[in-house]
DNA sequence: AAACCATATTGACAACTCTCTATGTTTAGA
DNA sequence: TCTAAACATAGAGAGTTGTCAATATGGTTT
């Protein structure tokens, strides 16, 4: 009930689509800002600001590398997300297809 | 990669304290809108609010009895959520402990 | 029908979020 | 030491969110 109250602030730095992303590729790789944010059409400012958030929020976690800050999803936290996202995605995905199907006159299994 | 943007959604629905604690009273029992906001200092137009974003996204099923709606938690959704939450919430209340302990001069397990 | 209870909708407003431009800081190499 | 690359910060603006008061709707009971 209350115990739940500590995951806020985890959900509001996912439930951004830029973020989601990141961590996506995050989780492919270690990787530095200046590659990810050849993956968005978005400005250098920004990328800052989202991967402030996600580590503030300590889903990616973060190394300097000389000049570069190197960036890594937090493996603590990072496979109960992407039970969630897949389990999520999956849902939806099921709820399209019965959604089509009724359109199309089919009957539901 | 594409695919987590589905869930988006759940997860801006998910990441506000009324409707997350409006969740988790509901994963114990089925209950109406006026028992619900009795456990909150808001308006019922606001609790009114929160049950619409709860049912649109799919994560509180509602059904009409009488004068009365009764809703449910989306028993397809809850287990994953609620896996996620309670994992979320561990890890915080783990770094919290280590915080302490480095704060009294401890030695970190 | 009238009064009442439970819930939904509307419009307004404050607070927050994401994005940008402009500028600053840090590190590596010429 | 100068320059360039990588990253961070500050301030401003547009859009979104959560809340409220006022009002409307739907169902029940008298």
């Amino acid at each position: 009930m209350d115990c739940f109250k500590a995951s806020i602030p985890v959900l509001k730095t996912l439930c951004d689509e830029t973020r989601l992303h990141i961590m996506s590729m995050l989780s492919q790789a270690e990787m530095n800002a200046c590659e990810i944010q050849k993956a968005f059409c978005c400005t250098q400012p920004t990328i800052s600001y989202h991967m402030r958030q996600l580590v503030e929020n300590q889903l990616v976690l973060a190394r300097r590398e000389g000049a570069q800050v190197l960036y890594t999803v937090n493996q603590q936290l990072w496979p109960s997300i992407q039970a969630l996202l897949t389990a999520l995605c999956r849902a939806y995905h099921h709820r399209e297809e019965c959604l089509q199907s009724v359109a199309q006159g089919e009957s539901q299994p």
